[in-house]
DNA sequence: CTGTTAGCGCATTCAC
DNA sequence: GTGAATGCGCTAACAG
């Protein structure tokens, strides 16, 4: 399984020069007389010299490579996000090592490990929780780390998120406004950080507002599994829910069609808001209302602040909060 | 940004060995007597050392890294194939480059001598074409490459894949069989390879089994943005279709939307077939037929060769055809 | 069982 | 402008 064979040397001595020169002109050096310029670079492309990226990492210290660490590849959630992320690392060459967590807690930390082990030169980081453990490997590592998806109340992390809190107060009052008295909340189970810190206390702040109390049989966590739907629609039944805000897309469709398939009206009867405006919103009748989390603009942002990070170019700001919208469908009754 | 400073240097110094000893701790060389060991590990335990992956890829070339090249990080398609990828992958201890080649095949041709100036171990390729200098480029460098997806007819290539000019045959009988004379088929078009090569042939050969002739205004190709469904719809109307096969999950959706969206009786008066399977067909009221297309295994078993061939293996197959199955759902009529 | 010694392919001073 | 020399951190013979 020989390799790349053409090194530096051998493109040096076809072309007549020593290696530092083909370095040079390798890598844009100005200092290098147009005319052996062009004598290296026709030589480079004759031989069709590529160098070695393994040990340009090692004797430069940089790899130009980015770990990405997403906790579930098939997480439609991670799609857009990922699309943003791409972008931008490639328009600052960038390359991505791909790292799936696979939902544990366990293998984030491997991982995390791994990729500081490959010496990539910033992580893109979208995990369940903010672990105590992790922000220390974070913080020993003197690899710059921004959290996406995530907000996080430590001042020295890197997060780039919306304000999850808020967004489901906004969501959960939409739901009162139209006239329903007993919103529920449906959240996926494994994001605990976030289901604690920010969705309930949003969710109960909202009822707060209205004076409305909160029945704890309206707060259910879902682990989602495909036939899962109809299941939770029974708990929401049985819990006389007028609606429900739900924290996952696919989880949301699941109830949806549960819902329609029991024969039960929406919006009219019954109002469905979900999260993350991913394309499945659109793929199901009626369509989905959605909170409009701009996964695609959280990616490229954060790949964005990465960037800036490696480059040690200023940062003004640590915690990037972005904007969010609501996107009326068909799930929810109209606004007036 | 100093990265990782702690050497097997450091480590040989602190436990008073020398880094041979050290690096064959590391490596799990059994030539090491326990106790050493045990004094060796404790001193990597208390330094935090973690081995440099890049000198340590420089020095045995090998990276234990693949690169995966995909079409397009958003298409469904996508995620179940590479969660097969990522699962053996992990299971073998590689770990993966995600390279998006953006659907276009200058990038993909970029993106290939990217991965192999990064030195991966092995390409796991799910390309549109398999073109000629991509071919070439693959030839001439000496790293193992499967191709995930595409049929090829070139017996040196390692391919994964289904027989798809069957699967589509076996889908437009399907739709002829249950009583529509003008079955349809609806590709993704910048697929061109597969299309001219196997699913157009796949098509018409059924309508030959059928002695019904081949009408074009039946065969559609769509780039498919999001609001296409009811021009496709048009199209298909107007040529009188009875029914349609469709390439890509989010255009079938698409298509049977805008069918049930302006009346159309999904599968009384025209059927649907899509052909991924993905989680999507489930998603959608009536839920879609399909043809399953394994994608997991196609994943799984490509990244399983390539390992093989990575360890220089033997290969008894370098062309892998998985078997396919269709799903009766909601949008075929029943069989009988 | 353990230490010594070469490189791996390149970036990078430092001279000239 | 260009070349020679050094070292990045580690694996892999090769001795002992």
């Amino acid at each position: 399984m020989e390799k790349q064979t053409i090194t530096i040397y051998d493109v040096a001595r076809e072309a007549g020069v020593s290696m530092a020169t083909v370095s040079r002109v390798v890598n844009g050096n100005p200092n290098v007389k147009p005319s052996t310029r062009k004598k290296v670079s026709e030589v480079i492309e004759r031989l069709d010299y590529r160098p070695n990226a393994v040990a340009r990492g090692l004797a430069s210290k940089k790899t130009t490579t980015v770990g990405v660490i997403i906790p579930n590849i098939t997480n439609v959630f991670f799609s857009a996000l990922a699309r943003g992320i791409d972008d931008i690392a490639a328009m600052y060459k960038y390359d991505i090592i791909l790292a799936n967590a696979d939902e544990s807690v366990d293998k984030e930390l491997n991982v995390i490990n791994n990729l500081l082990a490959k010496q990539v030169d910033g992580i893109v980081y979208m995990g369940y929780n903010v672990e105590d453990e992790m922000i220390k490997t974070i913080k020993a590592s003197r690899t710059p780390v921004v959290i996406a998806g995530i907000v996080s109340d430590d001042p020295e992390l890197y997060t780039v998120s919306i304000d999850i809190r808020l967004a489901i107060e906004q969501m959960t009052e939409r739901l009162i406004q139209s006239g329903g008295k007993r919103p529920a909340i449906v959240t996926d189970s494994d994001r605990y950080y976030v289901n604690e810190v920010h969705r309930i206390p949003g969710y109960k702040s909202a009822l707060a507002k209205y004076d409305i109390e909160v029945d704890d049989d309206l707060i259910i966590q879902s682990d989602f599994t495909d036939d899962e739907g109809p299941i939770i629609v029974d708990q929401l039944r049985s819990a006389k829910a007028t609606g429900v805000v739900v924290t996952k897309d696919d989880i949301a469709v699941g109830i949806l069609n549960a819902l329609t398939d029991s024969g039960v009206k929406v919006p009219e009867e019954f109002e469905v808001i979900t999260s993350s405006n991913s394309v499945l919103t659109k793929y199901t009748r009626p369509q989905l209302s959605s909170l409009q989390y701009p996964l695609y603009d959280v990616g490229a942002v954060a790949m964005r602040l990465l960037t800036k990070i490696m480059n040690h170019e200023e940062i003004d700001q640590r915690q990037i909060i972005l904007p969010h919208k609501f996107i009326s469908r068909q799930s929810t009754k109209p606004q007036e």
